[in-house]
RNA sequence: GGUCGCGUAGCUCAGCUGGAUAGAGCAUCUGCCUUCUAAGCAGACGGUCACAGGUUCGAAUCCUGUCGCGAUCACCA
């Protein structure tokens, strides 16, 4: 039973005993900096059921306290606020019970549970990732990392684009501009080679619809009449018909980014469970039109295409599928998450992907709730921010991308930088200094995105390079390798359990361990509200805590043997929980920098 | 126009399931390396929490309205 339970369990009874009164619940909050003790009551709350002067509920309360719990040594009411000091002797038991604790913080899924799948990363498979990807690869595959640590099983999955229009069109520039060019003939990476395709195609489109103005076309019929878009739209009916040819090129070029994708998810270390793949889902997507076109959820236009009328709801009509009876974007959503449900026994299903398209899954939702999948209670949209720059959007036809790739590269050469000049890594190899850079350099990268709350934009100025001091990855790394050269000095035994008879606290070391406390509260939390800033944030406050405590104290520098000894306890779990809280954003520590 | 999201220090962000005097980092300024790594620590400066009402003992937090920014309302994905 930990601390708080103990105390709301007995201040009820105190309450029951002064007033005679039963409370269902005590509110807790942390008592603030400036005052004496340890865990607060709000008293205030208390008023409703209680008649009378706060102070004076509070003082009685707190008199009650002091008296009955051994746990708490002193008390003082301010307005509303009954704040009490607890024990040094709780709160070294209580650190030694989590210090013991391997996977402090972190729940072990039970094997018959229900598992949660949370998809992440889904690019078109016609250009490069760039940085908004980045976002979404990080807050995705962090979100099931701590969801998985909170208790659940998880799936990591995505929904590979790799079917209509966009496809058809780098196929079509590649084949009139290419020279038969490969990833290997090039040495470009596969994605960037076909994403290069795709402002080609984009290029000529301009250079075909000016032509058309100048014989005299409005500018909207010369968009719809452009002879090389006339031709991609043949290639997609032709994909859909299977032809030989096309499909083969489709398969070769959708390698050729597979190829480069993979590197981009290696090194920016995410991973995933299980791949779906559009083409494959979209006839199953058409299937349920058609039965839900039966059951009359759906109903055909004079033209032949199928609506869901939504009115009703608040929204509008949505094409569920064309006149020409080819399948859109939501016809193969519908079928994946059918698929999905088929071949998993999920408990929950997350899509992380941006905000621009929350009007899409409100709708995606609905429609499969109106088909009677009784799950659909069940999905949720992770929807974040755009990553903007300061000229706007990124677009990646008019080549305003930062591009995944380069943006890694950049972070690890500053990480190289700083590192060099600051010279600290005497005795590393060149290996071992490149492998810090890049833990360094991409701890800063994912941190600056990780730290902000998914929903809120972020603006990025590639201008200002990503900061290395304050509240940043490379920060937070810092104090763990600092830990780690402490750790490696000890040249005696630490793995003793002292009790409060052998300790006495430092104010500064309560701190550290009321903060190390919160971590299994925080990790809940973030997983209920699929937040990686929450943690984050938690991280950066226990190593501030950390920081000032190592700052005001001596560790290894001890007089007394057993102050020492524990100590260098709080210093390792401190550390342990930097590395395991770090491991849930995706993010590496390092032993030295 | 309808719908959704956001608006907190010069800048980037915490805090938002209501609680005490609204917190960090960057930037500017002051101290601290003869002690465990100064990518650090301690401090100063900096606020009409967009605005106006409402609910409440108590509102940055909840509700309503206004303004500003963004997204969306495609036979694109």
């Amino acid at each position: 039973m930990n601390i708080q339970n103990t105390i709301e369990t007995a201040a009820k009874k105190a309450i029951k005993s002064i007033y005679d009164v039963a409370i269902d619940t005590i509110e807790f909050q942390a008592t603030r900096k400036d005052f004496e003790g340890d865990t607060t009551i709000v008293i205030f709350a208390l008023l409703r059921t209680i008649k009378g002067n706060p102070v004076e509920i509070g003082t009685k309360i707190g008199e009650y306290l002091k008296e009955n719990l051994d746990e708490i040594t002193d008390f003082n009411v301010v307005k509303g606020f009954l704040n009490l000091v607890i024990s040094n002797a709780t709160f070294i038991s209580d650190f030694n019970t989590l210090y013991t604790d391997a996977d402090f913080g972190t729940v072990k899924s039970t094997p018959n549970n229900k598992a949660v799948m949370v998809e992440y990363s889904s690019p078109n498979t016609n250009k490069p990732l760039h940085l908004g990807h980045v976002r979404n690869n990080l807050l995705g595959y962090s979100v099931a990392e701590i969801i998985e640590a909170s208790g659940k099983k998880v799936y990591k999955t995505q929904i590979i684009n790799d079917r209509g229009i966009h496809i058809c069109k780098s196929m079509l520039a590649w084949e009139r501009f290419g020279n038969g060019e490969t990833p290997e003939s090039t040495g470009l990476k596969g994605d960037k080679l076909v994403g290069n395709y795709y402002v080609k195609f984009d290029q000529e489109y301009k250079k075909e619809i000016a032509t058309l103005i100048a014989e005299g076309k409005t500018e909207e019929v010369a968009k719809k009449e452009a002879p090389i878009l006339l031709e991609a739209q043949e290639m997609l009916i032709k994909w859909e018909a299977g032809d030989e040819k096309v499909v083969t090129l489709w398969k070769k070029m959708n390698q050729w980014v597979y190829g480069g994708f993979d590197v981009t998810y290696k090194n920016l270390g995410v991973t995933f469970d299980k791949n779906y793949y559009e083409s494959n889902t979209y006839l199953l997507g058409k299937d349920v039109v058609a039965d839900g076109l039966k059951k009359g959820v759906f109903y055909r236009k004079d033209d032949g295409s199928v609506w869901i009328d939504l009115t009703d709801d608040g929204l509008d009509e949505k094409i569920v599928l064309r006149s020409d009876g080819t399948a859109v974007y939501m016809t193969q959503d519908i079928g994946t998450a059918i698929e999905r449900y088929k071949d998993y026994d999920l408990e929950s299903l997350i899509y992380t992907v941006g905000n621009e398209q929350d009007y899409h899954f409100k709708v995606l939702f609905l429609i499969l709730k109106k088909l009677g999948f009784d799950w659909s209670d069940n999905l949720s949209h992770l929807s974040y921010g755009m990553v903007e720059l300061p000229s706007g959007k990124m677009k990646s036809r008019e080549g305003t991308v930062v591009d995944a790739d380069e943006l890694m590269v950049e972070m690890v050469n500053t990480a190289r930088e700083i590192s060099e000049e600051l010279g600290k890594l005497e005795g590393y190899s060149t290996e071992e200094k490149e492998k810090l850079y890049r833990i360094i350099g991409l701890g800063a990268l994912k941190y600056f995105i990780l730290k902000i709350d998914p929903k809120k934009q972020i603006l990025f100025d590639p201008k200002e390079s990503i900061d290395f001091n304050g509240n940043t990855g490379p920060f937070i790394q810092y104090t763990y390798a600092r830990i780690q050269s402490i750790l490696r000095k000890v040249d005696f035994d630490f793995d003793v359990i002292l009790s409060k008879a052998e300790v006495s606290l430092h104010p500064k070391e309560k701190e550290v361990i009321k903060t190390l406390q919160q971590y299994p509260e925080v990790i809940q939390n973030a997983a209920k509200n699929h937040s990686p800033a929450l943690i984050a944030n938690y991280t950066y406050e226990l190593v501030k805590t950390y920081n000032s405590f190592y700052q005001s104290v001596p560790i290894l520098g001890c007089e007394n043997m057993d102050e020492k000894i524990f100590r260098t306890r709080l210093s390792k779990k401190v550390s342990d929980t930097i590395k395991s809280a770090f491991n849930l954003l995706g993010i590496d520590v390092p032993e030295r920098m």
